[in-house]
DNA sequence: CGAATGACCAAGC
DNA sequence: GGCTTGGCCATTC
């Protein structure tokens, strides 16, 4: 595995509870601004102590087409976090976007 | 090594 | 707001 995921991963468990990140986001602050398809990567093979479902794009939409099964499973996770949507399949990002990164030390 | 893939993004129409 | 194009770069075959 990769130092790259690692460093996801960490990125990741440090998105607070009711807050969402996007994948730009995450690259950029990895140092891999043009590289947020790794971010996707980093996700797909994500273990389940990591909180992928915080884990959006940028214009709020999820990570699969709407109504599939990982779409509705993500959806309940983040309504479960006080996540508010503006419509069906876009998350409210104005509110809920977490952009107070710490550096990693 | 080369070609295809992907839980993405920005720019242009 | 939606659709298409080009770019990104690790991973896979």
């Amino acid at each position: 595995m990769s130092n790259f995921y690692e460093k996801v991963y960490k990125l990741v468990e440090q998105i607070p509870f009711g807050k969402v990140t996007t994948y730009g986001a995450i690259a950029d602050n990895l140092g891999f601004p043009r590289s947020s398809r790794l971010v996707g990567w980093a996700m797909r093979q994500a273990p389940s102590n990591i909180c992928w479902y915080r884990v959006i794009k940028k214009t709020g939409e999820l990570s699969f087409p709407e109504y599939s099964d990982s779409f509705n499973e993500q959806k309940n996770l983040l309504l479960k976090e006080s996540i508010t949507f503006k419509n069906t399949n876009h998350v409210d990002l104005m509110k809920h976007l977490w952009c107070d990164w710490e550096d990693l030390g």
